[in-house]
DNA sequence: CATCCATGTTCACACCGTACACACCTGGCC
DNA sequence: GGCCAGGTGTGTACGGTGTGAACATGGATG
């Protein structure tokens, strides 16, 4: 019942499944992935999969929780990488810096799963009206916490705390979708390296109220 | 010759399907465009396409340009909506302002379209380097043209003009994102108003470097 | 009138998602 | 131990898709 692989039922066949899927957004995005293919890289016939999973979309959400969760963890790498011999202060806004950085370099070195974990959520909960907080996915809860330590640290004034992760999530996603399916995704990879860094400068700057540098400090 | 429909050719059956394309796309996006429909619809045997269209992709293209002119349509018709008495610099940021959210609001009302004219376009010219502005399509340009002549009005200082478009295309795109796809997408219309509103201010605010309080722990 | 060739048609194939009926294990009962 | 129930995987089938190859048409041109 536990070692004894292949017999006739599968083990896990739920999480094989997703874990292909994944693999197959990987290159092609939401779109290439193909449930008959899915099972038979799995050595399943297709309606083996309807056990579990309703639908292909079904599949697909699965899979793009899987991709939400690859973000996060990109995030948190290169937060963790941060210098240890800063200020509070510095830090965390260094920790803004390295979450809108990775997030941008998530959508460009990993377009299929960047694509995969923005996915449109289908129908909103049965629920009257939602609170935001409430399907909160991960790498956005890791903004928000950033933010809140920004204030913590006083390197965010509080009265600009509300909204701050709009304009942050905004100006960042915005330009992580531009380069990695808008004109700057065929421009050499240091010239995008360049922009991103100017964007996030620019958008640190503007949450804290402070001028933007119109240089690029070497 | 002139006048004469529906004999055996078609007249004009490379526009008719790009604008089924397109009706189509209206609704479900790019993938909701199915070719065999398409032609259905014009009345027309489905390999009849490959006559006007490389293959499903290149029929695609052709519809993504479509919804290109129509999102610039909204912005021109928005920005041709504003208030004439202004000074020029307060034009010029108006201007700005208008742009950004017919942007938003484009995304919002005609998803499908925005996913549409937001496709990546495949490979690169064969040409070695790409100038950017090669390839602009015209809603970046009516943005370009905008911070230009905020240049020329004084409203944006010459110095912070370059990479003031990445900056504003960034945040915009990446609201109007989050807008139609991300959670806002449930919120109710006037929260969405007010965020895309707050967004579009700070954005502004960022380009022209000017913010009320200063805080400085550098 | 004869002919060319762009345009549209027909037939065929492989692939997809998925509904339905059936086969197989496995765990809980007597 | 034997048996039955039900969760899990299989086989078959249907209608949909994009697309290739061969064929038909008919308007423009000699």
């Amino acid at each position: 019942m536990s070692s004894l692989a292949r017999s006739y039922h599968h083990g896990d066949l739920r999480h094989a499944l997703i874990a292909e899927a994944a693999r197959q957004a990987r290159a092609g995005g939401p779109a290439a992935i193909s449930l008959r293919e899915v099972t038979r890289a799995v050595g399943v016939s297709p309606n083996a999969a309807y056990r579990h999973f309703a639908d292909r979309d079904d599949l697909v959400r699965a899979a793009a929780a899987e991709a939400q969760s690859a973000l996060a963890r990109a995030i948190t790498a290169r937060v963790a990488a941060a210098p240890p011999d800063l200020t509070p202060a510095l830090a965390s806004i260094e920790r803004l810096r390295r979450v809108g950085l990775a997030y941008i370099d998530f959508a460009r070195t990993e377009r299929g799963w960047f694509e995969l974990a923005f996915l449109t959520q289908d129908p909103q909960p049965s629920e009257g009206i939602v609170t935001l907080d409430a399907e909160v996915v991960a790498p956005f809860q890791l903004l928000l916490d950033t933010l809140d330590r920004m204030v913590q640290t006083g390197a965010l004034a509080p009265q600009r705390r509300p909204l701050a992760e709009w304009a942050c999530w905004s100006s960042v996603h915005g330009f992580a979708d531009i380069a990695a399916h808008g004109p700057v995704r065929w421009q050499p990879d240091d010239v995008v390296d360049a922009l991103a860094e100017a964007v996030v400068e620019a958008t640190i700057a503007g949450v804290r109220g402070t001028s933007a540098p119109p240089d690029e400090p070497a």
